[in-house]
DNA sequence: GCATAGTTTGACCATTTGGTCAGGATCACG
DNA sequence: CGTGATCCTGACCAAATGGTCAAACTATGC
């Protein structure tokens, strides 16, 4: 969860409370339509109580997509311009998959976010996600020009990574009704068809 | 646009801007964070004549989903059997992706429905999505079998093309932020990186 | 042009919502 | 133990929200 400078440690654990609560309501409701009741009740503390510990909802909303944009970007990051091109892509998908699996509501706060057309968040993508976007294409740009992958457009490349990965935590509901209630947990079965999808995709 | 039974001109005029202003507005904010006042102001009509027509928000709502759904799963119903797999299939991937560019909208209240846990969608997803699904995914399977496209999951399959069309449409803004100013529409890039992928993904 | 069916609205209502505040409870620490 | 800082709550508020209703307005067909 969201880790937060706090002096006392029933400030820390009420805080990290609040949050989680938060993320549970906003993840599944989005802003608008989430209340600070809700999220008082889920956090267990009273509504004042939560404005004790933070000025507005919107405050509580930024809080956590502020602590977002930093762990949504990990993965990409390390992605080593100097190791194997392929296995590096590889392994991309699979932090991004195993990111969708064991944080779904960060992956839909996120989802939310941008659906509604980042309102709170045009500012971290237009600057650090664009930023880290445009490195790694060019990194990937420099793989495909050397021919240790298959060419095409790096950027779509990433867009697909982040679209197939985050499906199964965005679109979790759906998965699952469709693939009905024998078929299990989805996730091994989406992973070893990523490898595959991508190890195709990059053969030269 | 939906279209609706109505027994006047004035009645059909009004129940389509209604629908078309709460597309626009359930679209961005999803069912809860969406209000009736914007709902009227965007249709240009006062609020209560809003409920002279709909009984209430929710039945707004529901009308919308109920005409999406079968929208939503008309390619899907196009793929034809006994047509060229390969070709079937890239046909379907495109039919899609011109739905994210021409429905916008639509498939953003489709994603707002499935995040929110598809509280009124459920039936729908589990009945005739579902139904439709099984019996494409089976298709899918009978030409993997027989060799005449790559073998895969065939579920995966229709996942990762809903969720690669889709993200185009719901993740718009991502997308253009991250391509830039000068990235012009997104489409065209889009229609050719998908072509090349599945295309390369059903090459046996 | 008139009666009727269909359409629109301002005023209103109960509930919910984000947020405040004064005071009480509890904790940390000398 | 006491005292100051921190924590918590019930009561409250103004605004927004979904929805109602009687009355006024307008289109339509005769």
């Amino acid at each position: 969860m969201a880790e937060t400078h706090a002096r006392t440690r029933i400030q820390k654990k009420n805080r990290i409370a609040i949050l989680d609560a938060a993320l549970d309501v906003f993840s599944q409701f989005g802003f608008r339509g989430s209340t600070l009741d809700q999220i008082a009740k889920a956090a267990g503390l009273s509504k004042p109580n939560l404005l004790y510990y933070f000025p507005s909802k919107e405050a509580i909303h930024v809080e956590l997509l502020s602590c977002l944009m930093d762990t949504w970007l990990d993965p990409l990051r390390d992605l080593d311009p100097t190791g194997d091109p392929r296995e590096e892509i590889l392994a991309y998908v699979r932090r991004k998959l195993e990111m969708s699996r064991v944080m779904p509501r960060e992956s839909r706060l996120f989802a939310n976010e941008i659906l509604q057309g980042a309102p709170r968040m045009m500012d971290a993508i237009k600057g650090d996600l664009k930023e880290l976007t445009d490195e790694k294409a060019t990194v990937i740009a420099g793989w495909m020009d050397a021919g240790e992958i298959a060419r095409s457009n790096p950027y779509h490349l990433l867009f697909s990574i982040w679209s197939l990965t985050q499906h199964y935590a965005d679109f979790d509901v759906q998965v699952r009704a469709v693939l009905g209630d024998e078929g299990g947990d989805p996730f091994p079965t989406a992973e070893h068809y990523l490898e595959t999808l991508f190890s195709k995709l990059l053969t030269v």
